[in-house]
DNA sequence: AAATTTCTGATTTACGTACATCAAAAATGG
DNA sequence: CCATTTTTGATGTACGTAAATCAGAAATTT
């Protein structure tokens, strides 16, 4: 049997209540009493019960999301993960909000973080977008002792608790590995499309492929970044654009979203070419251009895990508890024609 | 505030104790009476509180893990993660036990099986070897009402309840679809190495990959099968000779275990050949492969997830709940130099 | 209608922890 | 050594559910 907090007071010669301060780091207790108690808890391998512990308490966990606006694929998919994870709450003891901020506007991210301070907030998400205002709002959050996870996109430097996402230098490296290898030896053009360079996952995935590109595969030419907001209709304007002004394109990296456009244009003009294509995130746009051939590898993260991930990490964090880091590291997924789930 | 029990015995104009009968399907109970109760539930939307239940029932999940000995990094990381598990026992109210049985041995593992009946087991994970006498070993337990879930190897046409691992079928075709892709266009000869087709994984990982070869890369052409049962010494031994005897060979796909072996082969052997190599599951052996350049692709399945998922799912199965599929699909990680972990 | 049998209600205890209150004991200051 | 402050003990209630008991009501049988 499992030693609960009676036995603790046993062990340590205490009473109930002594066992409750120094659990629950209340005042009225002698340095040498503590230590008794701290030492009674090590000793018998006490572990407290979370889920009574929770139940006694009455614990809620508001959690609050804070999602840019997008019409693209990716961002769909993220905000039904995160409804998915609200119908989850009552199982979860989580009550989980959205707040929505328009995309790359470092501003109204900042008004929606700081709206949070001397709310009930037990902890918050946020897709960052990457400026040095953003990050000493999440410094101010973190000093107001409220857990604060980033996704999807990191903010390095700031006090953010944890980052529920992808390694993009690391996404932007392995695109570049499949798109030279796919292509074989051959000589030509790689056209680089992007959402935005305001985004730090954005240029970090330029950044690992550019790097890898120039250090193992000499012979491919990297032409200059198509910026597409991750939007459909401009993306496609400019790779319709891009692709009937060159005959020497032989390949394309999109490592933002929007790909609806890219693969409208690759069907228009790129037919017949022989283009091998490296896109990010799996949609259904994705998914049938991979099956059709249009695209050649995806790369993905799974929003629905990082999603779960800042759930639980967030929740664990608002405890003090530590997390399994194995299970919360989110995975570059890679998918071909073939192991689509 | 979340509906309790006390708001469906006001909703249903009952007492606590009939709630408590119906929620426990206890007898006593007219149907009229159920079904007033039952309704009442729906209508309130009670979900009961796990957390609460448990602490009520005093519950504890005695699971078992059913593995196979084997001298390889993949069967040494499944036993650490197992373990893994069972330091988390505690907090997650398991009590996990390692039947260790002979691998590839079907009588060993119905023995095993065979031998919950009639303990106090919630739940049993295993990894099948495939015979008509595992299934019905397996089919018995189920029809004892004691979940199962296959873990790594599945065992299709038995009741178990779930498989945790990777669809093996399509990770033989993404294998051949990167070794072909990667080979671009060259002609030549694919060596094929497995532990044994005497377990299901790898003769599905082989059926995949030779279709796709077949259907997609005619020019490529595969040499027979070589089996080195997992063991890094005997499939050192097939592939030194395999490569000595043939300067046609340009690629090796590794679908089995003890790629130790392998790598020491192809360092002995194969080094300047140019050589594409294609091998399954990440360990420091094939990681290192992997970085210096030995190995190309590794497809991968992460044990530490198929461990935790069949926790997961002997006890939500064990308390008659269901669970997230999304969460507990196990994916296949394909890994290159640039993306490890 | 009486005698059974089957349902239902009321109440209590328990799980492991949190939290509050009040009294008693021990330590500290002067 | 007394007065004061600090520390500790004893006890009770609560969280949401499970499980048990026993009495009483309703349905069924005779």
């Amino acid at each position: 049997m499992r030693p609960t907090v009676y036995d603790i007071a046993a062990a340590a010669g205490v009473s109930l209540a002594t066992v409750d301060r120094v659990l629950n780091q209340r005042p009225g207790v002698r340095i040498v009493t503590r230590e008794k108690v701290e030492a009674a808890i090590r000793d018998i391998g006490y572990v407290r019960d979370v889920a009574a512990a929770n139940l006694a308490k009455g614990r809620v966990y508001p959690l609050v999301f804070i999602l840019p606006t997008g019409d693209n694929s990716f961002m769909h998919g993220l905000y039904a993960e995160v409804r998915q994870a609200m119908t989850r709450s009552a199982l979860e003891r989580t009550e989980i909000r959205i707040v929505e901020v328009p995309a790359f506007d470092p501003p109204a991210l900042v008004a929606a973080l700081d709206a949070l301070h001397g709310q009930d907030v037990a902890g918050a998400a946020l897709v960052a977008t990457d400026a040095p205002e953003v990050r000493t709002a999440v410094d101010r959050l973190v000093d107001a002792r409220i857990p604060v996870v980033t996704l999807v996109s990191d903010l390095t430097g700031s006090a953010r608790h944890h980052y529920a996402g992808v390694d993009n230098i690391a996404a932007g490296r392995t695109a570049a590995r499949l798109l030279g290898r796919f292509l074989g030896g051959r000589k030509g053009d790689i056209t680089v499309l992007a959402g935005s360079m305001l985004v730090r996952d954005h240029r970090e995935r330029l950044e690992g492929f550019a790097a890898l590109m120039a250090a193992e595969f000499p012979q491919l030419r990297l032409l200059p970044v198509l910026e597409g907001r991750d939007d459909p209709e401009i993306t496609s304007g400019l790779v319709s654009e891009a692709l009937a002004g060159s005959n020497d394109i032989i390949g394309v990296y999109s490592l933002g979203a929007g790909n609806r456009g890219l693969i409208r244009a690759l069907k228009a003009t790129g037919q017949g070419r022989g283009l091998t294509v490296v896109a990010h995130e799996l949609t259904e746009h994705t998914r049938a251009a991979l099956q059709d051939g249009t695209i050649d590898a995806v790369l993905n993260q799974d929003a629905g895990h990082e999603v779960r991930s800042a759930v639980r990490v967030l929740k664990a964090t608002a405890d003090g508890q530590g997390f399994i880091a194995g299970q919360e590291r989110i995975r570059l997924d890679i998918f071909v024609k073939d192991n689509l789930p």
